[in-house]
DNA sequence: GTGGTCTAGACCACG
DNA sequence: GTGGTCTAGACCACC
């Protein structure tokens, strides 16, 4: 479920976020379900708990997750959470729309390139 | 020309190669023409020279400049790397696409998004 | 009576705790009735018995309840308390005060706060 | 500048940020001006480092100061922190003035106890 | 020198 | 068992 890339030049611990915010917003994790535990994860992961802990700790000041001390980590209601993704996606496309503009990328193509995106079949 | 945000969280040499980039790949620096000295631009910014050197380093290592013993830096031919940088737009587009449909993101919306940046005027 | 929020970030027993003080000072509950016995109580909140015994245990310990063995948990008399409470609304009174002096709260904002927190319609 | 106290069941670097933040907001520690570095302060305090830079990044996270890796961290301005804080007080009190009626606390003894904070003279 | 990340190992409160 | 805090010591990128 969580994969680390030791090549990645980012911190292992906001690969973790990421991933799991993925998880989150997707519906893979449903709400009030229950993380890993820290330990176990770190365990599965073969880092130190430390890691997991400041991942785990990010996550819920993100407002994706709620721990309960002596239960564990849970997935957080998400509705509010999805929506800001979505207007973060879009914010994304305008400021791409712009760049475009400057670097003399020409609308069609531009389209096209979002339309192609939308078209492929994804395999993740 | 340049001027360094101390409150960004990026490395000041890659503010100013990002910078440099910018103002190669817009045509505001021609061709063969010279930036400026290491220690000129190091006293400007009031920085370290080290880092505009390694920032030089860099835009050289990425073929924005080439550099001439004794001479100074110039800025390389530039027709490869504006087509390069459109290729990157493009598929930023397609990779911002296959996203927004993951996030359940209309294809009406994100097409909107960017025609309006497309639009506006910028200012910078 | 009781409800437990599990998003609180407060220990469960302190919540039962916080929740059977407010309603013995508010006379909710009289003096000597019996408050629900532990395992009745752990059991209606789906909860551990020994968070319950916990609670009730810091109960007795601050004054609120005296305990026959064999038989359960019961109210003790509250005038004191209630005296005490009053005196540590006005202690917070004052410290909260102080602290907006100290932060450039003028005092009339400060008393239509406290005006308009008294005027309230409460909805518990 | 910070004190420790070890009998105080909050977290230590909990008091730390707390601390910060109180000497930011009223202005002791001006805008851009440097925090002790991390290592300096963990010394004069006798603690570990992990524990100031966990407090440091709650303060930058909270928009209290702004970090630049090999510099150090800063007091950001304080504007609208003050302002936040200025409300915070506000609320603070029209939740004391509901808490107040509810145990019968009356108003004019309320506002005395007001009254009493702003009068009295602090000894910081 | 600085902040930032990570590991290893420990202790605590909570349930 | 859980999350949360803390220590000790290390390495990195940056300036």
């Amino acid at each position: 479920m969580i994969v680390i890339d030791y090549k990645d030049r980012r911190p292992i611990y906001e690969q973790i976020v990421e991933r799991f915010q993925e998880l989150i917003l997707k519906g893979v994790l449903e709400a009030d379900s229950q993380l890993p535990s820290v330990r176990n994860l770190a365990m599965d992961l073969s880092i130190n708990p430390n890691t997991i802990q400041k991942a785990y700790t990010e996550l819920e000041r993100q407002g994706y997750t709620y721990s309960v001390k002596g239960k564990g980590s849970f997935v957080a209601v998400t509705d509010r959470l999805v929506q800001r993704k979505k207007e973060e996606v879009l914010d994304a496309a305008s400021q791409l729309a712009k760049l475009a503009r400057e670097y003399g990328v020409g609308k069609e193509q531009l389209i096209n390139a979002i339309l192609d995106g939308f078209k492929e079949e994804h395999n993740d």
